[in-house]
DNA sequence: CTGAAAGCGCTTACAG
DNA sequence: CTGAAAGCGCTTACAG
């Protein structure tokens, strides 16, 4: 390995003259500057930057800890990061808890994670990372699960501690503006199969959904809601009860795109046509949703924009260059496929 | 910041009796090792890897640069690394190229990329990793990308280049076993719809279909191979011309779930029953194969143990504690849905 | 415009 | 069993 006093040996100048070329810093003449470039072509030498991180007490490394990498929703997010990392010159130290693997989805058991937070974060923090993103895979409150005196902004999470930020989107209204999509198309029947409800996008949907309905004067009817548990079966479960009504509805919109495939499921088995006899709506636009028959009209959410703005405000709050907001709620956007339909031509 | 200097003054020690407890390592008495113990927690020392990876010239970190984390192939893949890496006590070091977005399928523009992987290799390289992991989004020869005298390994890729190893898994033997399944339920008339030819995946799953074949003694009818490019879209098509072919098969193996779901659409459109009069294998196990209509029999790929393997190689190859295999394939399994019945109950 | 020297926070032969 | 000291590869006031 070839150092930078090798260089200086080499090119009969000082260390110090050596690094000022390489960081283009101080002045420094034209000609010793060509000569010590040559000598590093010449010598092929690599900086060591571990050296220099020791020294200037910075590492240019974020550390992103993930709940979960292969959840559908962290690979974008991650992709997100990366952008926004390249475009400030930011290397990423990336830790995968694994939790699904570990409590699946009964998130109530994440207390057994967070021994694995913690020594997640001391890692990181040994390694001196210059601030931390911790990815979750839904939108839940992690106050308090992460202390430290260096920024940390949470991805798809929140917390609301004091130099810590959170990115999401806009539940509320994506769900408002799905369910006014529908009653601009004439529906006025919608029926909604939420996620659990303890959930806080289970929360805002179901209120975008709600005052949807209330800003067009349109009977909230608790019949038309069901309770699922996100999972496909849940939904299938779901429509058929919805199906069995007396005023049956002529939209649903569904809380994720799992629940919808149930409800096409259930509309083949009981011979409703999908969109001609109901029109459906998912939410999350995963892959598979386009891969539905029909095909999915859903909701995408921007998994991309969140990384990178996550990677924005942390930026921000590292450099000190502008005070972040800390509670960021970014918008979905409708994509329209092949599940809707007017109501005018149904039936 | 507190630093071991901070410590050893307060314990009254030197600071090489606090290095020795904190690694463990020399003969300390029980009081002394007491005594600094109690010190670093009361001042919560937390150790500065960099300062330490810069003396002992070694930073267990790891350098994974992966072409496309959106590529369905590759969350599973890293999963696998961090489980092997965690075990190892390492760290990763996460470069994302994000081809997919800047070229897409078009591999022959893959020159354009180069560069990125350079400079990715060199600022790894920079901050020091003990080795490199590079994912690929399929498998294709990459001989010559990477020249480093640290290991590296070839993840869903290779290289034959010297100190470094491949680990993919085995085409030939997954689509022979595929074959063999369709041969063994009664098909004799089975299709095959490749992707495009130029590929180190489809040569090798158009053998293992071949072998199977003749194995049998069963006739190879070149009518029966249709080319597609991996696309939902060419899957379709290709089942249009399979259908109207006029000895039709009465089973198609797809090269991959898209074009399996492509199949699909041509069958529901022509009437055709599957699996009632034709069985249908795709090839990925990607999450949409689960929801099409049926629900799709398919190859699963062992993504999650290529990770692990990639990580398990490259740990021996930097520790030199074993010479590892330097081109590893590994085994892929059928999962059986509802897509593919016997064919006696045919007609 | 350039160089000598201190120091970032650790580890590790070596001496005692 | 413990400590003094050198050194890992850099950067950066400071002096000249």
């Amino acid at each position: 390995m070839v150092r930078i006093k090798d260089i200086a040996k080499a090119a009969n100048v000082s260390t110090a003259t050596v690094s000022y070329v390489i960081n283009e810093r101080g002045n420094i003449s034209s000609d010793t500057r060509k000569k010590v470039l040559k000598v590093i072509k010449e010598l092929n030498y690599q900086p060591n930057n571990v050296a220099k991180s020791l020294k200037i007490n910075k590492t240019n490394t974020i550390g992103v800890v993930v709940e979960d990498i292969t959840v559908f929703s962290s690979p974008e997010i991650i992709n997100g990061i990366n952008e926004s990392a390249d475009e400030n010159g930011l290397s990423i130290l990336l830790t995968n808890l694994r939790v699904h693997r570990r409590i699946g989805n009964n998130f109530g058991e994440f207390d057994k994670c967070r021994t694995d937070v913690k020594a997640a974060v001391e890692e990181l923090v040994s390694r001196q990372v210059d601030g931390i993103i911790y990815v979750g895979v839904h939108n839940r409150d992690l106050t308090g699960l992460i202390e430290l005196d260096k920024p940390v902004v949470f991805s798809y999470c929140s917390s609301r501690t004091e130099n810590q930020f959170s990115v999401n989107y806009d539940d509320e209204l994506a769900a408002f503006e799905a369910t006014n999509y529908l009653i601009g198309l004439g529906h006025q029947k919608i029926a909604l199969i939420s996620g659990l409800i303890d959930s806080i996008p289970a929360h805002g949907r179901f209120l975008g959904y709600y005052k949807a309905l209330v800003s067009h004067n349109l009977e909230f009817n608790p019949e038309y809601v069901k309770t699922g548990d996100w999972e496909y079966l849940s939904g299938y479960t779901m429509a058929k009860e919805l199906l069995s009504v007396k005023n049956r509805p002529t939209a649903i919109l569904a809380m994720n795109d799992l629940m919808a495939g149930g409800v096409f499921e259930a509309c083949r088995e009981s011979g409703v046509r999908v969109p001609e006899d109901l029109s459906v709506i998912g939410f999350d636009n995963r892959e598979c949703s386009f891969y539905f028959t029909p095909r999915l009209t859903t909701v995408n959410l921007p998994l991309n924009e969140i990384g990178m703005k996550s990677m924005e405000i942390l930026v921000g709050a590292i450099r000190k260059s502008d005070i972040p907001e800390t509670d960021v709620k970014l918008k979905c956007n409708l994509v329209e496929r092949e599940s809707v339909m007017e109501y005018s031509t149904v039936r």
